[in-house]
DNA sequence: TCGACTTTGTGAATTCATGCACGAGCGACA
DNA sequence: TGTCGCTCGTGCATGAATTCACAAAGTCGA
């Protein structure tokens, strides 16, 4: 009992690096490599030696002083640990663009993450097939949840109808989302949510490439200046929730 | 000169929040609201007030104590620093299941990112169209960047070409990449690299959803004992590189 | 068997982020 | 014009994450 498991709760920024150190030795366990330093697993995942150390040590104490890891040994702790030792299905709301493009693409079956199921409220989706899976109703999302047993929603939704996606999903017994619509979508504690917002993305590189630009032509631009001040006009206090 | 010219860097953590409540203030907006809380954000973003305050400071002093920030002015100010008071326009890389639906995706240029070029190396894919785009091949990528004055890159290839796309791109004169492909991809230090793996977002989700499930059944699974060990087999020095 | 060498695991120092708590400023109203 | 109430802006304390630096523990070759 007290061999190995190891001490619990591992830090969110620990958890969200464990799975590409985990992608990096799948790739070298292909290539034959047998066994890595925090080192060189440090340089291909772009981080500190130290940081892939301690992220590891999360798991328990399973390096080799003197020689490293054990990729496939480490595959497996890793794995383990994050619940990748088993396939979670998910279901996809949403057979629109995106619905279809997850749908189709393969790096979700393939990373233990099938479609179990589409569907979609329009009538006229319902019964298409996307990357082999039949899109139904979103109305019978109870069912399939209590059916299959699928813990993972992902909403590809409009904005508009992501937050009552949310809660229906909730409602069937959906226990995590993944939420690619471009709005907060809030949902009880017990059910974990993370946004991808791709627009968010691309305006965080935006503000860097404008900060490179500032940088460029001295030091500071010029000021827009549209004359517009921070009172500009006398605020009327308006609705505020 | 002393008048408005917010103090430089803000901390990555609150850039990666401005997005959000920008959305939120343009929705508030839309609506007809002129003006809100850090209080209202906050609750709106999901966050504590605070933060909204402290992450509003570092663009300037814009808000009205006793009354709270007025939105449109929020909005341009917010737009100013991150530079969203222009487009962006993209090119994508990759025409295929991904690339398309990113194409097709209207939050992008909706959002100040036109799509700009989308490149494949299939010449199957050449001269389709996606999206209103027309495919046009890899090679003409550096006519195309220097051509158009491009800065962003998007990656929607597999995995496998995702470093040499990186490398294309950055030859090209692109200065920002948001790579999809779920490898990591690394670039010249002035370059901006950011990865969005969809699968990793669900393993981060599959470790919670794992996590859960041990409390549920006691406070840890009995150990799933494959008598396996840390050193297993006396590890043999193998490539570490 | 021993000593040189390598690499882990982790305490301690540092940096970054969060959240509290409160003074200061502003509008509203008498 | 003075007072009251509301909300910002921010100093400070706390907590999380990162990085350094080194003893401990192992391998390897002679």
């Amino acid at each position: 009992m007290s061999t190995s498991r190891p001490r619990r709760r591992i830090p969110e920024a620990s958890v969200a690096r464990l799975p590409i150190y985990l992608q990096i030795l799948i790739e070298q366990a292909d290539g034959g490599v047998l066994n890595i330093s925090s080192e060189g697993l440090a340089e291909l995942a772009g981080v500190n030696a130290a940081k892939v150390r301690k992220d590891l040590s999360y798991l328990g104490s399973y390096g080799v002083r003197g020689v490293g890891y054990e990729v496939d040994y480490l595959i497996f702790q890793i794995r383990r640990e994050m619940g990748l030792d088993q396939d979670w299905p998910v279901v996809i709301v949403g057979g629109g663009n995106l619905g279809q493009a997850l749908a189709g693409y393969g790096g979700f079956s393939g990373r233990g993450f099938p479609v179990g199921a589409i569907v979609d409220n329009d009538p006229a989706k319902v019964d298409t097939v996307v990357g082999g899976v039949r899109i139904r109703h979103l109305d019978e999302l109870d069912t399939i949840v209590s059916g299959t047993g699928i813990a993972i929603g992902v909403i590809a939704t409009p904005a508009s109808a992501a937050q009552e996606v949310a809660d229906r999903l909730v409602a069937a017994g959906i226990t995590s989302i993944l939420n690619f619509a471009p709005t907060i979508v809030t949902a009880p504690s017990r059910v974990s949510v993370r946004t991808v917002d791709l627009a968010v993305e691309l305006q965080i590189l935006s503000y860097h490439e404008q900060r490179r630009a500032n940088l460029r032509s001295g030091t500071r631009t010029g000021g827009r200046g549209t004359g517009l001040g921070p009172g500009s006009a006398t605020l009327k206090r308006g609705a505020t929730a």
